[in-house]
DNA sequence: CGAGCAAATTAGAGCGCTCTAACAGTTCGG
DNA sequence: CCGAACTGTTAGAGCGCTCTAATTTGCTCG
């Protein structure tokens, strides 16, 4: 910086004003100050800059699962808020290990970022507190209460499954859940209401948001069918896309026909369900709005630290696409 | 860190050589030391840290495409590498905007990174000599040679291809290529240099790495076999994952048997690849590899500036699954 | 008991920037 | 024609840490 400021034949201070485009320079100046910095190859230090302003206008954002792409949908909303808001962001991987998610957010407090996003977390309400503490944070995905966070209505969007299902005529109906997972148990729990309401017949088995629960119960399922103990039912809910195309895939190789037979609904319209080759019905949550959401969040509280936490619930939708139809009259 | 070091009675120095945990403390001034860190909720301040030390131990990655799980699997990579050496990662992405990939490459250099690592580069060879020079940078995926690069034999891949193809019997073979797409080039020449040596019959449609196309191919195939014009292949093989899984697609909407009819591989063994619903045949780069050799490639430069550049050409290999199999003798 | 030496500790400069307050030049109203 | 009010520019302290060199402490040993 002084290179440059020698250079331009001015002070360090005025060089620190064009750096950082401040309207009170004159334009002969401003023009020399790059000029000599161009020459140069000068490149303000992001460090020195942080140290000085006490602040880095930055915003660090966890991620959990890198190879989920439900998050990078999320982290494009994100991104785009923060360019908007001239904020820059630093990813950190948490390698689906907790550990590894609080040592990502020390990371980022280290640096003295302006603030936290974490998808998806898994860290407890306590740490998150603490954190909090340090730093503006907030969770995408998971409810917290001690700050602020991004939700969809899991609760909603199992209705709207249901409510999907029964109006295509469906009334035996299994749902394979989604275990611990974050929002399973909402999802459950508004699948389940709804189909009482009505009288349909439900029968749940047990998941994990994986492939492997899912084939197992779809298996059982069709033991059970060609041993005439059950017959098969005519649809099925599980509770997220993976474990749904498990189960697509079991009934496939049975022979059993989708949807004609049996119907099959997933959660999260991940970009396989959009596969043509797939062409799974689902519902989707508004990711990228709840990136958007969650930076905002971010900033509202870098303004306002001490708000009291805020909880955005977003509304799920149905994608309806080729795995579900009416149901099938027929018994087996 | 003066409050930490008034607390624990000793100086400002001691301080800073415990936070390094430098074995020249005793271990009474080093208790003393972090029980006043913890009392007050002291976090070194890393920008700070950063500008005195002159390096940040950390290295910046440069994601095109947080979708893409291909480079979810390099970042694994890299991360252990990068953990295991004592280095943090920064993450940037370039939202597949060539701006965006030369902005995070900027921002990296302000932070002052110890060394980048692009994915998937799209900026041009000249701006990555001028980006070196003010950093190690590497480039995966795409063989610069300015920098370091690792990418995999894209000719041996299609080789590899034809050589499954030929010894299932295959002699009525199509390919849809990758257009301009990084390696599609390679893939092709490999491809075909192999099967002009056996003297199959090779036609190429023209592709670009995305669905579109490769229906639209498999589609005419469809069309002049109906018509009489000429029989199907009996092997398809495309550039990527993502157009095989088009085709197939299409194939098995139009009722063709595959494999036992036309067979299908693929490149790049995605996640999707990988579905038990798709088992598709393809060639695996050793993505975790590249990652692990691209992080070494920036820390041997960090070490010795000036090397000269080095092109890491790994081995692809070939993963048979449920998409390729014998030959059909039949014609159609 | 004090010289000699290694280990432990510290003072203080410096990393590259920003920010406050002060300082020159202009402009302008009275 | 003088002081007020700007505008543009600058000196210099300070951000929180590390690093070198110097100093102190604690031993060992003749």
């Amino acid at each position: 910086m002084d290179d440059v400021a020698d250079r331009a034949g001015v002070s360090r201070a005025l060089v620190s004003l064009v750096m950082r485009n401040s309207p009170k320079v004159s334009d002969q100046r401003r023009d020399a100050v790059l000029l000599a910095a161009a020459e140069l190859g000068y490149r303000p230090n992001a460090s020195a800059r942080s140290l000085a302003q006490q602040q880095t206008k930055t915003i660090g954002v966890v991620l959990n699962d890198l190879h989920n792409t439900f998050f990078a949908d999320v982290v494009d909303g994100i991104h785009d808020a923060a360019v908007e808001a001239g904020y820059r962001l630093l990813l950190g991987t948490a390698w689906r290990q907790d550990a590894d998610e609080q040592w990502a957010v020390e990371q980022f407090l280290e640096y003295r970022v302006d603030g936290v996003v974490v998808l998806g977390p898994r860290m407890d309400d306590e740490l998150f507190e603490t954190m909090g503490r340090a730093a503006p944070i907030v969770s995408i995905g998971r409810r917290v209460d001690a700050v602020d966070s991004v939700v969809n209505d899991d609760k909603a969007g199992g209705d709207l499954v249901a409510s999907h299902l029964l109006d295509l005529g469906h009334r035996r109906i299994v749902h394979i859940d989604g275990g611990t997972g974050g929002g399973a148990k909402q999802r459950k729990a508004g699948f389940a209401a709804a189909l009482e309401r009505s009288g349909a017949e439900l029968r749940v088995f047990p998941g994990d948001y994986s492939e492997g629960p899912a084939a197992v119960a779809v298996d059982q399922l069709l033991r059970e069918a060609s041993n005439g103990l059950a017959p098969l039912p005519t649809a099925i809910f599980a509770a997220n896309d993976l474990s749904a195309i498990a189960a697509l895939d079991r009934l496939k190789t049975a022979g059993v026909d989708v949807p004609g037979h049996v119907s099959v609904v997933g959660y999260d319209d991940t970009s396989m369900a959009a596969l043509s080759y797939i062409q799974l019905s689902t519902i989707n949550q508004p990711r990228y709005e709840m990136g958007k959401l969650g930076f905002a969040s971010v900033l509202a509280r870098i303004a306002t630290p001490k708000l009291e936490p805020v909880a955005h619930v977003l509304e799920p939708q149905l994608v309806a696409r080729g795995t579900s139809g009416p149901a099938s009259t027929q018994l087996d």
